[in-house]
DNA sequence: CGAGCGCTTGACCGGCGTCAACACCCGTGG
DNA sequence: CCACGGGTGTTGACGCCGGTCAAGCGCTCG
């Protein structure tokens, strides 16, 4: 699994409770803002956001999370939630209770070092997307989310959201993350894969980059 | 000490290491982005920015450390620095070997415990700055900046830095910055307290907060 | 006193937001 | 099988916020 891959046999008897393996749909919410924790998710297969709302009531999505990223990580140090984690697809999720982590994390010095990367793997990736995602055009931020958001198999093809979750990402308005594709495909930079408007090929990855 | 504050007599036995106490001059860099880590440091007084340079150039700041944070955290896990550190005052820092840390956290859970606070501390400031201060309207951004750099010890005061700085910290062109703290000033939502435009006293917080 | 830097302010323009209409897909139910 | 309706994506017209370019001001330091 994403936290145990490298422990021994030493570790793994030190685990006393059961592991559960979860699944959900779509939309479904693993966990609120604020709420208490009871365990941190790894996330197997499928796509997760991680939402806050801000002062003025609008949602905001920080970043989307990927098969073998911790969910709720923040849990360890605190026993609450930072952010909301939503299914952006269906998804299958391990909890781990936090007891175990917290032992582990003392007496398995491989947990205790994956943990910690884990922890600066989280952060460089909330620094990335303040740094690459939120910063200049319109333009530039789609093609960025494009480019970030490509397939781990076939790295020519790329799986977008919602243009509503798109522009909660960006900081845009879902009129113009529209525009904006239809920009990319207009100039060649993106060609379309299907008719909902979520998969898209990408000719030209360079050119994209370039932007 | 920052993260040594809660050791016992036993735990400090164990650091065989000298901690160099440092002083850094305003606008000097601790380290750069990419760069291999010697070790972490701890800021006891002054602030420092985490900038990142973006694939076309321009210089982003992710975000503002304060006494008390830890600067180059990520480097725990990977012994390199994710972003360039470059002090915003006159700083006084600790530098503490990596390899003390190491062995620390695997034989301290007084250690332990309070890293692990701190790599969630770093992550939730993380995503702070980018849902409440790069997102909504330049009003909303440099008045929640103005918030957010409030002094720890007269909350009724807050500090800015460089209009540059500011635009790199809320994705605003440095004028863009300039006429909305003219704005809030003229609104009488901000009082200036020297001529550098730096130093604001501010009246009504609710106010500025319904933004 | 003059040079240089940072901050402010003005005029203008372009990109993005706003509001609205329309197209398309895919349910459901007649 | 087709009619209908709701949700999502697209496109257009228009206005405003913020970017661009430029000038001027005030402070600091030689």
């Amino acid at each position: 699994m994403v936290l145990f891959s490298d422990l021994n046999e030493h570790d793994f008897g030190q685990i006393h409770t059961p592991i559960d393996d979860l699944a959900y749909a779509l939309d479904a919410v693993l966990f609120y803002e604020g709420e208490q924790a009871l365990g941190v998710f790894t996330l197997r297969k499928g796509l997760v956001k991680l939402v806050r709302s801000t002062a003025d009531g609008r949602e905001r999505i920080v970043r989307v999370l990927r098969p073998g990223d911790v969910i709720g990580i923040e849990a360890l140090a605190t026993s609450h939630y930072d952010t909301e984690a939503v299914a952006l697809t269906d998804i299958s999720a391990c909890r781990i209770p936090l007891s175990v982590l917290h032992h582990l994390s003392a007496h398995s010095p491989r947990l205790h070092l994956r943990l910690m990367q884990k922890w600066q793997h989280a952060l460089k990736d909330a620094d990335d997307w303040l740094a690459e995602l939120n910063f200049g055009s319109a333009r530039q931020r789609v093609a960025g989310l494009a480019l970030k958001m490509r397939d781990a198999e076939q790295p020519q093809n790329t799986t977008l959201f919602s243009r509503q979750d798109m522009g909660a990402m960006l900081d845009l308005k879902l009129e113009t993350v529209s525009r904006e594709i239809s920009a990319l495909v207009r100039d060649g930079l993106l060609e379309p894969l299907d008719k909902s408007g979520r998969r898209y090929r990408i000719p030209n990855e360079k050119k994209l980059l370039s932007l």
